[in-house]
RNA sequence: GCGCAGGUGGCAGAGUGGUCAAUUGCAUUUGACUGUAAAUCAAACGCCUUCGGGCUACGUAGGUUCAAAUCCUACCCUGCGCA
């Protein structure tokens, strides 16, 4: 039985771009889609409903926060992700990786997954080489050991753990463990960190067929899959797994990351679909995912991990990416900066203190439709939770619903149009 | 009226002779945020500046001193206690 569906509805013509569905145990995600980020099991200061009704078709939840709390088994005995945070809809996990990145190299330090090459003194790798900085993830021989950032006790994950833990978790796509790498890290350490994702793939898709066999068999094993799917804690379906493309900004490692990983296999299964991960600098994020997507097969989704914003978007897709997740949406909201039309807005400024338009006329959001500027501004001011529910359920509404319009554009043929008339408006 | 305590930048509150335009917190202003160490973080926050510095400031007015937010005198004001 096959975890997931993929189909492509159609193609952006002259460019690698497309519309499809994936097919999933919860429900059908049209893509391309944005999903929301909902690290710790929750969309942050928003309920299910309240995602739902943004348009948001996919949440996707982390393996590192979830394994140090509540745990992955606790997860499991709640009846999975979806059942705990009570999600209807498709689900996601990362597998931890990106905290090799954030809790490693880039831990206490000014620095993001992407760069602005327009300022070359972040492209020094000294800067960054400092070995003896503390760091709260360090990369052993066949895994990373991380020190809990709440209460400082040591883990060991490796690949192997990384994927019981996504099966514990129960969500319907997952991905396999990788090391994202620092932008500023030179050609040389890309090399080894590529070799590393790329055994550690290999280590993830074993450890994944494994489990997927031991869970086929219980399924067979009628008594104990009645009783619980009496109970309804277990959904027996096994997830799809994404295997991680690599290689940071260099095209040759990119492309080769792209073929390794696309054609890896394991007693004759591969991955059921594929993540583009990673470190890029924001001025050749596209030629990177061009030229890893020129490889990757058709057939199997894409996605892009950790992005984006709404130019990214545009990019992401024209060069056939079919996923996005990004915690900029709920992140900006929660610190007071809001997605509009004709660009980004800081909502606590000034000028809005007795501003009573809502956050954009024509929006169809919640907040929109039922709050204004000033009131948004005051809560910020106040420091009032509400404040970031509101502008956290505009910016996922901006976000995943720019997407469904990219989506359209492309069924009706105007994308090109629709890209030029948006980031003309949204650049000002 | 007497006694005691005290009056410091928008507010709270340090400082108690030079290193003080004055610690810190809050407020304010403006930034940042891309697989969430994040309801977080950073910067600015008396006036002027050719960025060297200059000027005006710790209730008010005097004074002591090379030097005062800091010591002295008077006055004004606030709180508490007693009449």
């Amino acid at each position: 039985m096959k975890a997931i569906n993929f189909k492509i509805e159609k193609k952006l013509e002259g460019k690698l771009g497309r519309v499809g569905t994936i097919e999933t145990a919860h429900g059908v995600i049209e893509t391309p889609a944005f999903v929301v980020v909902g690290t710790k099991g929750t969309v942050k200061s928003l309920n299910p409903e309240q995602i739902r009704d943004t348009g948001a078709q996919v949440v996707l939840a982390n393996t590192y926060h979830l394994y140090l709390q509540p745990g992955d088994e606790s997860v499991k005995k709640m009846g999975g992700l979806n059942k705990m945070m009570n999600w209807k809809g498709p689900s996601m996990t990362d597998s931890g990786g990106f905290q090799v990145f954030s809790l490693g190299a880039a831990y206490g330090k000014e620095i993001s997954k992407i760069l602005q090459i327009t300022d070359p003194s972040l492209l020094i790798p000294e800067r960054f080489d400092d070995s003896n900085a503390p760091r709260l993830a360090k990369i052993g021989q066949d895994g990373v050991s991380f020190t809990s950032h709440i209460d400082g006790s040591v883990h060991y994950i490796t690949p192997e753990k990384s994927i019981q833990i996504q099966h514990n978790l129960g969500a319907d796509m997952i991905f396999a463990f990788d090391e994202c790498t620092s932008p500023a890290e030179d050609l040389k350490y890309q090399e080894e960190a590529l070799e590393r994702t790329h055994a550690w793939a290999r280590r993830s898709l074993e450890e994944h067929l494994k489990l997927k066999v031991q869970s086929e068999k219980l399924k067979e094993t009628k008594t104990e899959f009645v009783i619980s799917a009496k109970a309804g804690v277990q959904d027996f379906s096994s997830p799809a797994l994404f295997g991680i493309i690599q290689g940071g900004r260099d095209e040759n490692l990119r492309k080769k990351s792209a073929k390794v990983i696309s054609e890896m296999e394991v007693d004759g299964e591969k991955f059921d679909g594929f993540g583009i991960g990673g470190s890029f600098a924001k001025e050749d994020m596209s030629t990177a995912v061009k030229w890893v997507n020129e490889i990757l097969p058709e057939e199997k989704p894409r996605h892009l991990l950790g992005i984006g914003e709404p130019e990214d978007l545009f990019m992401g897709i024209a060069n056939g990416i079919d996923l996005f997740d990004c915690v900029l949406p709920t992140r900006l909201g929660r610190n007071g900066t809001i997605y509009t039309k004709t660009g980004k807005i800081h909502i606590m400024n000034n000028e809005f203190r007795i501003d009573t338009k809502p956050v954009e006329d024509d929006c169809e959001c919640y907040t929109c439709k039922n709050y204004s500027r000033a009131y948004l501004c005051h809560l910020f001011h106040g420091k009032e939770m509400l404040g970031g529910t509101l502008a956290s359920i505009h910016n996922i509404y901006f976000i995943v619903n720019l997407v469904k319009k990219i989506r359209q554009s492309i069924l009706d043929d105007k994308f090109d149009e629709f890209r030029k008339e948006f980031l003309e408006k949204y650049n000002n």
